[in-house]
DNA sequence: GCCGTTTTCGGCCCGACTGTTTTCAGTCG
């Protein structure tokens, strides 16, 4: 198995874990953790910046040291530190740091005193009460190791990102309705529309006396008060999930919500900047000397310290501060900005409504036209369609659109992308279509260069539109499929096809790494709905979200074009010259793709 | 361990809450 960044990734978590553990010095700490965000992140792949023989420190926070190490695991599999550090310290040990409240000093603490190396130890100690004779313990720690035992801690669970949502709309409502209450806004992970949040960051202005983190603490649906304070209570809902409430003064708000918002790495970047000018930036606002200089809103705090407004989405720390500082931000996709949805099902396949029913829902939520993308005959279990179906499916959806009002419905197909990446129906009845969009149903798990040239073969068909949820990803359910997504996203730019972007809460799938992957080279991606149902329109702003999270633009995203800017784009796509169609040729590709695709027929021919 | 229009050494974001303390360390976000 060659080494991807993930593994080096892994490595330096698993050296920063154990530093951590020998107490060692915090910064160095951080440096192997930073240097395993960066890894993790990062599009290209280190193996290969190796191969053609560039420096890895110029990447941000390598140094000579990090990129010797790099180079060891890419050609050994391993790191001589890591294997050393692991001789010293119990292996084990670091799942010791996943419980709440223990942190690697009292960790330490318990090796040293009662000789723990393991979880089960640790269990056993705080039950036969040795854990609370410790100095610097005592009772209510051992019953925080036992209560956090019982729960199967470790797991540091994650919830998709519509339900974390729901849940927060849910309370939000509820502080808002508590006497003294102004401003009630959800932060975190949530508002930076990340596709799990691991936990949800309330904030509100409140004035003097309001009893609004009493009221949040005595909540229904709470299970558990973690901490209880003046302007700050955590809470663990029946769900698991657990909730941070903050309340500030009004003037602070902005600084609050900016700090409560994140991410961690934005966080402290700004703080830095902030310092770098001479002030300081906290929770309360930004401050020169003991003065508030700005706070009230996120924007004041921005423009304060010369940056254009950063949107949540960008607040990684991943270039967005720079961008801003020369006003280089892109103009984010927004919802409003899609002008129809290119994959969607009825009732002939796995669909709950008519086509009618989708169409009528579509044009409710402003599309202006709307896929119907069933599956193909392979997926019996779900009544696939075979071409005879299929032929007489097109036929409906002709005379569908001499009736319909406002709305134009495409004629697609979601065709099984087979073992082989050949596609799932003959060639004549896709030829018909006015988009192909090929998906991976079954064999998830092959190995990376199998699964990765199975969808390349698919993409080279003559008729191939769009390639659904690329990575196969269920969240929570099943792991993305190993594929090397840099050559599929070079496959599409050649190829002249786009990639979608399901929407759909469960697989938000491109991630938003690969939108940005995409972007860069130039391919444009489909946020699609993946609609079984008149009511999965709605779904469509998750996949907003992540489009945004990966820095697409209005203009990176092929089905925010209109209707007659689009056929050719697709037309290209199915073999067909964009000049029978009689609008006019967009501004993007489309010319150039259908050069590449009479190209591609010609390889097919002789080959 | 990284980094540098002050620095190749000496910095590295900042504050709230808890538990076990007799004034604060540890943990968390």
């Amino acid at each position: 198995m060659p080494i991807v960044n993930a593994d080096i990734a892994a490595v330096f978590g698993e050296i920063a874990d154990l530093l951590e553990l020998q107490g060692a010095n915090p910064f160095r700490i951080r440096a192997y953790r930073n240097a395993a965000r960066t890894l993790g992140e990062m599009g290209r792949s280190v193996r290969a910046m190796l191969e053609r023989g560039e420096d890895l420190d110029a990447l941000p926070g390598i140094g000579a040291d990090l990129a010797g190490k790099i180079a060891e695991v890419v050609n050994t599999g391993s790191c001589a530190q890591l294997e050393r550090l692991r001789r010293e310290l119990p292996p084990g040990m670091t799942a010791l740091l996943a419980i709440p409240g223990l942190g690697p000093k009292r960790v330490r603490t318990l090796h040293d005193e009662l000789g723990i190396e393991t979880l089960e130890q640790l269990l056993v100690a705080a039950r036969e009460g040795r854990v609370g004779q410790v100095h610097g313990f005592g009772a209510k720690t051992q019953q925080l190791i036992l209560d956090a035992a019982q729960r199967q801690l470790a797991q540091d669970r994650r919830f998709k990102l519509a339900a974390a949502s729901q849940v927060a709309d849910a309370l939000l409502a509820e502080l808002r309705a508590v006497p003294g209450v102004k401003q009630a806004v959800a932060g975190g992970s949530l508002r930076r529309m990340r596709d799990t949040v691991g936990d949800l960051d309330l904030l509100v202005t409140a004035g003097r006396g309001s009893p609004v983190m009493q009221r949040f603490a005595a909540g229904a649906d709470v299970e558990r008060v973690l901490s209880q304070g003046a302007t700050r209570a955590s809470i663990v809902l029946r769900s698991g999930l657990q909730v941070d409430l903050r309340a500030v003064p009004p003037a602070s708000f902005g600084a609050a919500w900016l700090y409560f918002t994140g991410s961690k790495p934005h966080n402290i970047a700004l703080r830095r900047l902030a310092q770098e000018a001479g002030l300081k930036l906290n929770e309360y606002g930004l401050f020169r000397g003991d003065r508030r200089i700005a706070g009230a809103t996120e924007a004041s705090v921005y423009q304060a310290l010369g940056l254009d407004f950063i949107e949540p989405e960008l607040r990684e720390d991943r270039g967005e501060i720079d961008a801003a500082r020369v006003h280089r931000l892109p103009r984010l996709v927004q919802l409003a900005d899609l002008r129809g949805d290119l994959h969607s099902h009825s009732k002939a396949s796995d669909g709950h409504d008519t086509l009618e029913a989708m169409a009528n829902a579509a044009r409710a939520h402003g599309l202006q036209y709307l896929a119907v993308t069933e599956h193909s005959k392979r997926l019996a279990l779900v009544h696939g369609l075979d071409a005879g179906r299929l032929a007489r499916q097109i036929d409906e959806i002709d005379a569908l659109n001499a009736r319909l009002q406002g709305i134009v419905l495409l004629k697609g197909v979601e065709v099984d992308i087979l073992e082989d990446g050949s596609l799932d129906l003959p060639d004549a009845i896709l030829g018909r279509l006015d988009l192909v969009v090929g998906a991976i149903h079954h064999r998830f798990d092959l190995p990376r260069e199998q699964q990765t040239a199975r969808l390349l073969r698919a993409m080279d068909h003559p008729h191939f539109s769009i390639l659904a949820h690329p990575s196969g990803r269920l969240i929570d359910e099943r792991p993305a499929s190993d594929i090397d997504l840099q050559r599929v996203v070079r496959k599409a730019r050649e190829r002249g096809c786009f990639l979608e972007l399901n929407a759909h809460p469960a697989r938000l799938d491109l991630g938003e790494l690969a939108c940005r992957m995409a972007r860069d080279e130039g391919v444009l991606v489909s946020i699609d709905s993946d609609a079984h149902s008149t009511l999965e329109f709605d779904n469509l702003r998750w996949g907003v979200g992540q489009a945004r999270r990966g820095w697409l633009g209005p203009a990176d995203v092929l089905n925010t074009r209109k209707l007659e800017d689009l056929r050719p784009l697709l037309a290209a796509t199915m073999g067909r010259s964009a000049s029978a169609i009689t609008s006019a040729a967009p501004r993007l590709a489309a010319p150039a793709a259908a050069g590449r695709h009479q190209q591609l027929r010609k390889r097919v021919r002789s080959g």
